[in-house]
DNA sequence: TGTATTTTTTTTGTCGACATAAATTCCACG
DNA sequence: CGTGGAATTTATGTCGACAAAAAAAATACA
């Protein structure tokens, strides 16, 4: 079992219990330990981390406002479902999010935000170097999360945020079958990316985020069929 | 002081609570009913609305997630400020919206939708011909929400309707001054858009909420300008 | 044996109380 | 009279307990 979920109680301050179960909760759910559809018990909950009910319920709070589970009235919330019947609605939303902020980043960016930037990628390069799919799915996130910062747009900022993380449940859910040689193209992709930022090139920015997400949506759509052929099979 | 603020306790079902304290804050809030910045005293609203501090709190925390108030850790959380300084970013998110949900209403709607946009662009016209300024900033909402329910992708809509909630609450700030020819205008904009979706001519759709965003944008810019030639020449 | 109804159990929503961190007041000292 | 620090007050974060609503189990009846 995780160690940070089994902490000694009275180890942590006040005030931050709250985002300490926001944070455990969240991770569960995007790392998909928590399955999907799965209903959450409070008091279970409130033993595991060793405190009362009331920040917990605040927690899901925070989570259902952001659609990470759901609640059902005088009833236990439950994982959020993923949705496969609408998936198109969020390759949509995530294509038009990855044009955009990469689109304002090559606008709006400020001299530290390549650092990070740069720093980002190359964490991801070195998953993909390590044939590390799960990291490569975290380090791919932070990548364009660093690019929506610099893009300075809060509004587009969160809900990029949001379909990232849903992408990362999306991905977790394929991710034995994230290890041909896809991975090596999308360090292309990226390096790309940057140099059009950096160049503050908005068009080709634009033209090439565009580019990114058709291939990524692509994959996921064809991990997806796999999947479904493999099922059909059994 | 208003009504249902103020409704004899225990005349709520339970499990409504919560719910019932975000509506009231979350109205008050776009209203300028609760001035931006200023703080928000469970204490003192938990006796308003004569409930405990529990379903107050986490009412503040849906709140905040959906970026309507500011909590900070261990003091008093505050009403969100109205950020003048980069209302460029609201701008520049609640135009794409406009386009991208009026596009995908042409694109995905469904037979019953036509009828409800209708109906709440009716209600806006009476607004209009009532020279009601309040009912026009409410009207011209759901009017644009109603659009943004037949584009039927939910993560463009919940940004969509966070933007024109942000929209609500600066349109409220100038609401005096929005007594001009210009709703006129806004009326004959709307049933264009509702031809063009009806139609489903993607093209024109976009085009006309394109241009419909850029008139609403420029409105509130000049009503900004005015209002600070005032505070100069006071 | 299967179904409807009552009883029991479980779980949520709300409450009042206590502990702790800021803010404020008060006081000592220069 | 002003400044720094201790004491007080205020408001938040957390807790355990109770009441009401669902769910589950047990019982009655056809």
């Amino acid at each position: 079992m995780s160690d940070i979920a089994t902490r000694k109680p009275k180890e942590r301050k006040r005030g931050s219990g709250v985002q300490f179960v926001y944070n455990v909760l969240r991770d569960e759910i995007l790392d998909l330990a928590l399955a999907p559809g799965s209903p959450i018990d409070e008091i279970q909950l409130a033993e595991r981390l060793s405190m009362s009910r009331t920040p917990i319920r605040e927690a899901l709070v925070r989570l259902a406002a952001e659609g990470l589970v759901t609640t059902l009235p005088n009833r236990s919330t439950v994982v959020a479902n993923i949705d496969f019947l609408n998936l198109h609605t969020f390759f949509d939303a995530i294509t038009l999010m990855y044009r955009v902020t990469t689109r304002l980043a090559a606008l709006h960016h400020q001299p530290g935000d390549l650092v990070v930037i740069r720093a980002r990628q190359a964490e991801f390069a070195k998953a993909v170097e390590d044939q590390d799919a799960l990291a490569m799915i975290a380090t791919n996130r932070e990548f364009h999360a660093a690019i929506a910062a610099a893009a300075r747009n809060p509004y587009y900022e969160s809900l990029f945020l949001r379909l990232l993380d849903e992408g990362r449940r999306l991905l977790r859910l394929y991710y034995s079958a994230f290890n041909d040689r896809l991975p090596q193209q999308y360090v292309i992709e990226h390096e790309d990316m940057i140099t059009a930022i950096a160049e503050r090139d908005v068009e080709k920015a634009d033209k090439l985020a565009s580019e990114h997400a058709d291939q990524i949506v692509a994959q996921i759509r064809n991990m997806i069929a796999r999947d479904h052929r493999q099922q059909i099979a059994l």
